[in-house]
DNA sequence: TGTACCACACTAGTATACAAGTGCAAGGCC
DNA sequence: GGCCTTGCACTTGTATACTAGTGTGGTACA
């Protein structure tokens, strides 16, 4: 694999174009380095194992180590960064472990939630969901990945949203930042994006038919999908991954692998 | 109610005597700062609401500003500090919203762990489930509530393990740390902690018996009673909590409830 | 006596300087 | 030529100084 270059100022990215949904503003210089970093990881701007340096981060964004050094820290509670003491600060490798881990909180979570949204949801909701599988269905047409990707989120927060405990969802969030880098990482193509539409469709039409069951497994069978690849993925990108079979790594016993998360200011 | 004093550095907490199983040893300054706020959160030495300064938390431990500062940006991140820029930093006031979404996840989570684990488990896993239960009733005899406690997270996390996701657990952690505070908060008597024990041993029972869906009834009743006590005690002591109906103050409609976490040391 | 205003003490946010430690590379030695 | 050693450049960790802003209490005034 070709060593990660260190990153300069001049190549650090100089903006947040893509920006997968940041979790929420935050105050102050503290706040932009966070945002900006943390947008830089998800789109893979700044790839799995990119060494970066507090320095080098401060004179890119025209503020001191501090702020930066409080960003760091929260993204390293998130998981998306990994900080040795005295060595240097690298993004963290995509954790296969900690993904699996992800994908059973979030069939957990979001199967149930999905069984009771098709118990309560409203025709407001089911109106929502419609509009939003349309919306799905141009993404799609376009093959536009990003705007796809936003919908997703919003329709399985929605989903979640449905089910009783909107707040919830952030639990989710939390897990799923890794799987995003995953996404990004990859071009997913229309054929793939129209399949993720169709299992969309199934879990909507058995919410809006009221049928709990059916739609906890179409959850279940749409999220196993979406896993499946990216294990996929990771065999072909190796280097960025850490747990991939092909490349047997010993991951400590006793490593910290589940990766939450950051309350966002109230 | 009575206004919480400021907290002086003569008033601090001395020690960590009780402190519940701490996430992670930390390095350095930052680290130990961490883990005596952390742990004189959760104990309620610091109860909800109480202010703290960076300053004198600084000058209790004999640290500069800079590894305290370090401590409470994490531990705002897991919801358990409340940082006003310009004005000062709180304990967080236990959300009950919040503790409902925890209960949520941890029911999702744990009903579907244990479920598997009904599956899976092996004669050693008994062998320590049982003798788990065994150190439980002792702990009820001797009404020791704080053994009680440490081997009730250590029961949930092995049935979480026997899930075949061990480090799920880590997310149940979190949104167990408010939870947490409510039960060093009360002083459970001893009938109640031989229910608790009661509904654990149902919850073995189905396990080893390898009844998948008895299981996660159990676990499901069990996490249920538990929140049930939660809303019991938030009635009594109103002041430390925030969205209790006795007192209709209303929270901000986006308000983030949900917390969790941090990235222990890989 | 009540009220408005102002000054002060204290807060967190940021910038900067210094300390401790690591890794690497160059140079001397075998 | 190969290997060991030593020094340097760079990292994060910590301490300290300063900034900006907020809440409060005291004081002057009506």
């Amino acid at each position: 694999m070709p060593a990660p270059r260190r990153l300069t100022a001049d190549t650090l990215p100089a903006a947040t174009p893509v920006a997968a949904a940041a979790p929420a503003a935050r105050r102050g210089a503290a706040g932009a380095a966070y945002e900006w970093l943390r947008s830089a990881i998800l789109s893979g701007a700044l790839p799995p194992l990119a060494p970066l340096s507090e320095n080098e981060v401060a004179a890119r964004l025209g503020v001191s180590r501090t702020p930066v050094r409080e960003a760091i820290i929260r993204l390293e509670g998130e998981g998306l960064l990994v900080v040795r003491p005295q060595v240097g600060t690298t993004v963290a490798p995509i954790d296969l472990d900690a993904v699996a881990d992800g994908q059973f909180l979030r069939e957990a979570v979001e199967c149930r939630a999905v069984a009771l949204a098709a118990a309560r949801g409203g025709p407001a909701d089911a109106r929502d969901l419609r509009a939003n599988l349309r919306e799905q269905a141009r993404a799609v047409a376009r093959n536009d990945q990003a705007a796809f990707i936003a919908l997703d989120d919003r329709m399985h927060q929605q989903l979640v949203a449905m089910g009783g405990r909107p707040n919830v969802w952030h639990a989710v969030e939390d897990v799923k930042a890794q799987l995003d880098r995953v996404r990004f990482l990859s071009l997913e193509d229309p054929h793939w994006l129209a399949s993720i539409h169709a299992q969309h469709e199934a879990i909507v039409r058995h919410v809006i038919a009221g049928d709990a069951d059916a739609a906890a497994s179409a959850m279940s069978r749409h999220l196993r999908a979406v896993f499946a690849s990216v294990d996929a993925i990771a065999r072909g990108r190796p280097e960025y991954f850490r747990g991939v079979p092909a490349l047997p790594e010993r991951p400590a016993a006793t490593r910290r692998t589940l990766r939450p998360p950051t309350r966002r200011t109230p």
